[in-house]
DNA sequence: AGCACGATGCTCT
DNA sequence: GAGCATCGTGCTT
């Protein structure tokens, strides 16, 4: 079981994007391990990507983005959600990678605890979306610039197997207001596991 | 299965 | 003061 490595995050954002499909999200929580396996991410590029947070430059806010990659980067949506992204690239290089779905695998009991009434959803759709799982493995703004590669932090990203290219589907972007100009509107930087992988997945939890 | 809408607060103009 | 990288509910097909 092995973190992946920060050299994995200092690569171009949409490879990153892509490859971390079917890697495991890790979160150590009262003495607990919550897991699961990601089935959704989008690429938010840099300053020239208009979609991205960094388009204004730097600010309080986006100042963890201009770090080392591999460090996380969590913000707060819509007066209530948290969203979990991952930085990547080299540093002084403001992009990430947000985290938007996955497949829990480990401490199902306490994740559905965590997310209230909807706790009782089919397990394929428990954390089906960025801020639906940051409530499930307990994310906050008490996370943004946790370091994800280092020994010993609570929360990282382990190794697992790829998702192989028939079983994702790539498309623009989500939830892009309006206001966002083409071409970044229609960049194809959203990565999907099929619900053919997702299956996989719910049929043996380990691999 | 799909659309409309309200909740709720931080960030930057 | 506007605009959000959203979610759950409740209503319509």
């Amino acid at each position: 079981m092995s973190r992946l490595p920060r050299r994995f995050f200092a690569r171009p954002t949409v490879t990153v994007a892509r490859e971390l499909l079917g890697q495991r999200l890790v979160r150590l929580v009262d003495g607990r391990r919550l897991a699961g396996i990601i089935t959704e991410t989008e690429a938010y590029t840099g300053p020239s990507d208009l979609a991205c947070h960094a388009r204004a430059g730097r600010t309080p806010r986006t100042a963890v983005m201009y770090g080392p990659p591999g460090v996380a980067y969590v913000y707060f949506n819509y007066g209530l959600h948290w969203m979990l992204n991952v930085i990547t690239e080299p540093k002084d290089r403001p992009a990430a990678v947000l985290i938007r779905g996955l497949i829990v695998t480990e401490g199902e009991a306490v994740v559905r605890q965590r997310r209230g009434r909807a706790g009782a959803a089919e397990l394929a759709h428990l954390t089906d979306g960025p801020a639906k799982l940051a409530q499930a493995l307990g994310i906050d703004r008490a996370l943004n610039g946790q370091d994800l590669c280092a020994p010993e932090t609570p929360l990282f990203i382990e190794r697992a197997a790829a998702v192989p290219a028939a079983q994702v589907r790539v498309g623009p972007r989500v939830g892009l207001g309006r206001s966002v100009p083409e071409p970044w509107l229609s960049e194809p930087w959203n990565f999907r596991a099929t619900a053919g992988f997702v299956t996989h997945i719910l049929a043996s939890p380990s691999g």
